[in-house]
DNA sequence: GAAATATGTCAATAAGGCTGACATAAAGAG
DNA sequence: CTCTTTATGTCAGCCTTATTGACATATTTC
């Protein structure tokens, strides 16, 4: 495991004009990314299909489980994947009673949508699920492991996105929706 | 970003018989992954989209040259795939010359992939695509986040997975397969 | 009233998975 | 030297999740 150390040349000891350096990549990096996703979304892959859903309605649930009121144009923003593909998967959950949708107030063109009880319940089932392995995880790790994890994936998301992404993960209740009372 | 230090109660702290315990889920750790993963990936998906290939083609040349001589059986477990998925992937990297098979010198029912010098290159000019990504954020990060990520990492992965994981990442030069001179 | 916006919907297509069934060649056991 | 097991290939069909393009509708905004 002390290999990990190896090829750190420290802090800023990079040679400026970096972009034509040949460096070695970071295969364990890029490898241990690859099993450790592939084993965290099969946790919840095995939940859902037994309900018959796939990931695409676990990512459309959770999102709007986590901020009621999404609009289509933000969940779309949120997933990046087009109207389309997004269609199928929210009427599936529609129809099933996970997600419900009503008129905006102040614009109602716009569907606002909302999980309903069952969803809040499965989105929770989902992220507890989830919650288990960083539990596990952190349980070997050293205090500030979690903390180090979180400025880890931070840094590793597109730098103009991380705004957009924090108001998501550390949504202020400022943009949080009312739920019309249609 | 604090938030993040809030919900953990110290390593240990945790009240025995734990499994009913219904903690909040750690949505920060669960959207950040999603969003670090998204973009990880979208890096390989831009370069592998110019040359028609996707992502199960990257997987399988990725793996084929880092473990010359890999066999199928050995390429099916790592990858977590069927052997139907594999053949049609397997074969365009074939056909287009970017990986070779021989049979196996010990037991002539395997088939030994290597990867050709254009399929060294191309997983060469793709891991140090995503290994920039892993570079520009571990330069935001404290000296020792790379062990840190490594650790972490690591402690995701299912635990009966992990030997096999440690060997695929830190490759024991003794199970180099040697390349059959057909 | 006209234009822009938010969303819905239809049709066709592609990538990447899956299952089941069956074939073949080589290795290993007796 | 059979018999069984193993490693792999292959055919046929199906599913999920995504894509693009075109067009419809309701609503807001100018």
């Amino acid at each position: 495991m002390d290999s990990a150390l190896r090829t750190k040349s420290g802090s800023g000891a990079t040679p400026p004009g970096d972009s034509g350096f040949e460096s070695q990549p970071m295969f364990d990096l890029i490898e241990l990314l690859f099993f450790a996703y592939r084993d965290f979304v099969g946790d919840a892959d095995r939940m859902l299909a037994n309900i018959g859903f796939g990931r695409a309605h676990h990512r459309v649930l959770h999102f709007v489980n986590r901020q009621p009121g999404l609009t289509i144009a933000e969940l779309l923003d949120i997933l990046r994947i087009t109207k389309q593909s997004l269609a199928r998967v929210l009427k599936e959950l529609l129809d099933h009673d996970y997600v419900e949708q009503r008129a905006g107030i102040v614009d109602r063109r716009q569907r606002l949508l909302f999980p309903t009880a069952a969803g809040q319940q499965l989105a929770l089932d989902l992220a507890r699920l989830q919650s288990e392995r960083f539990l596990r995880a952190l349980d070997d790790l050293p205090a500030d492991a979690r903390a180090a994890a979180i400025a880890f994936f931070m840094a590793m998301i597109d730098p103009e996105e991380r705004d957009k992404v924090a108001s998501v993960v550390w949504r202020t209740p400022a943009t949080a929706r009312a739920r019309p009372t249609l």
